[in-house]
DNA sequence: CGACAATTTTTGCGCGCGTAAAGTTTTTGT
DNA sequence: ACAAAAACTTTACGCGCGCAAAAATTGTCG
């Protein structure tokens, strides 16, 4: 490698004896330039290192390679775990990702949103924060950028979504566990943080209708993304009020299942189907952590791989093809037995 | 707000009634112009929402206002935690910040220095993978970009560092443990993604001797990031082949420790200090859901807000004096008392 | 070998804003 | 009130590359 150091395309041009449109259109998409050419502009770029400048890039360009990943919370390993698979996808499609958290808050949702229109994305990926999003924000943004919804949907928005199917996790958990013990409450949150939430309540209900049993909702009060205290500290109350009328409890997410877990702990109640186990908690999601509480967390397991797999190409397909319809794609879950129920 | 499209911010200043150079450098520096002229602008933000383009911006600019931080693994909500709160105190400072992790990889780390080159950061917030890291490609990095490098330092490398004092780590918990019960044994892996780990590993022998107690450490096999799957397959064969001589564990971190719970409790190993518990388990880090674990974790917590905090402060010292000497702050330790030891 | 298509080269403008210098106006201090 | 200082305006150039149109070259195939 020769340290000449190389200021713009126009001096790597002239050392690659390649003209300056000609590298440009390389970097845009080396396929698009003749063999011989992409084999000298990759020899001279072994020898030269030379790399063209973003912001310059990006002035006058009709359209960035810039993607934007929004998420809602970046400390749930759910979506970082998400996000990750998600860049590097984006990564393999010659595109450059960008990633921000929304920290729960609804305000940096917005900004997010504004500041991603500063960079020209492509296109963005976005979990929206969901009931507490400024809705007419998101809406706004995504009649401007090509957008796709992932996780959490913006219901009757008529946008792309791709997510998991709610009704389907429900039946599953619901016929397992009632067809190993006593039917399941439900555990969740008052005033949930997103709409699947509720997906996932009326999931259970219809789930124990059709089972001919009567559904039971025990609600934790409480706001905010401190899911795990909330489940623990609700759930410790509602474990000495007596509010569960069976031995079973369903949550609403594995989150909250995780504070559940040390709400039982905390009362002395023995967690599990083993003999002396007194009482049954199943959770949803598959959280990176659910296979390490103690008792390991049985669970519907959410499809990451297919999820954001299918995020990326329902986003690149609507960046490719100016109109496209929007789309609304579920994944199953499977369910995964652990010791907890 | 008057919805004239304003392309550029030519038209804005003519709307506005101040000349485009005192608009430029009120969007650099707001406090730079005088307080009748900003008001007059900001008057004109409200009615015409115009925000200048980034790319114009950064492109013939000498100093940006980007800062990047890069994270070795972001779904470890350690360190999803901290990311959230440096990035708050950039944007409070009126700076860009843009979020990388490496996803445990030291080929993506790199990838990612090489990319945020071309973002023309002013500064960079890193913790580096540790041990993985290509050490050079890190080193010349930092030569050209004002670096700060937080939580994991790169050893003898003479650049600016925050992080941890790990050998008071290792004593306010060895003493903790002695006074309290058996000295304890030290669980850490074998080949350890990064340099705390040895640091802490030689804390606990300098206290444990200290102290006149024989150190023990046991050694989990196993490489990457899964810290809570080693420590929990290593912790079964090791409780198995009773590998820890006294009745109390140190887990070199908190995700090692909370799958060693997971291990006990599969081993059938009651966990705490109450009657009945057969063994003690410790960790380092207060890990976001250290609380959680059943029984909670007793650990040591790190001093998030101090780290971030101090992290800000001397990289912004960096960047506004030219010559700085690079500096070493180490922060203290708490110990958190719960149920697990 | 010639015709035709596919690529590449040449040429040149433009993007939106940073920045510098010189001139003009406003503010500050006494 | 007046000079000095501070802030602003005018003017003008440059950043590095995208992009488009026309000319020149290269490659393909009958």
């Amino acid at each position: 490698m020769a340290d000449v150091k190389i200021r713009n395309m126009e001096e790597f041009a002239a050392l690659s004896g390649i003209s300056r449109p000609t590298v440009s259109k390389y970097f845009q998409d080396p396929q698009s330039v003749r063999a011989s050419t992409r084999t000298r502009i990759e020899e001279a770029l072994e020898r030269y290192d030379y790399r063209p400048n973003l912001f310059a890039m990006n002035q006058n360009r009709k359209l960035t390679k810039n993607i934007g990943i929004v998420v809602p919370f970046m400390a749930d390993p759910f979506f970082a775990e998400i996000a990750r698979t998600i860049e590097e996808r984006c990564i393999e499609m010659g595109y450059r990702p960008f990633l921000f958290s929304a920290h729960g808050d609804a305000g940096h949702e917005s900004d997010i949103l504004e500041s991603l229109r500063s960079l020209k994305p492509a296109g963005v990926l976005l979990a929206p924060l969901g009931r507490a999003s400024d809705r007419s924000a998101v809406e706004k943004f995504c009649a401007d950028v090509p957008t796709v919804l992932f996780d959490s949907n913006l219901p009757e928005s008529g946008l792309t979504f791709v997510g998991s199917n709610s009704a389907q996790f429900a039946k599953l958990i619901v016929d397992y566990l009632c067809r190993t013990g006593e039917p399941p409450c439900f555990f969740e949150m008052k005033t949930p943080a997103n709409p699947n939430a509720n997906r996932r309540r009326d999931g259970y209900i219809a789930a124990m209708t059709a089972l001919g049993h009567e559904p039971v909702v025990v609600q934790a009060e409480g706001e905010g993304w401190d899911f795990e205290e909330i489940g623990r500290r609700e759930g410790v109350k509602a474990l000495a009020a007596g509010r569960f009328p069976t031995d079973t409890v369903l949550c609403s997410n594995d989150r909250l299942a995780i504070g559940f877990l040390t709400a039982c702990f905390e009362s002395n109640i023995a967690v599990g189907h083993h003999d002396g186990a007194r009482i049954r908690v199943a959770g949803q999601d598959d959280h990176p952590f659910a296979r390490f509480t103690c008792p390991p967390l049985t669970t519907i397991a959410q499809d990451y791989d297919a999820i954001s797999r299918t995020s990326v190409e329902l986003l690149f397909q609507a960046i490719e093809s100016t109109e496209t319809t929007p789309e609304k794609r579920l994944f199953e879950g499977r369910l995964v037995m652990r010791d907890s129920a």
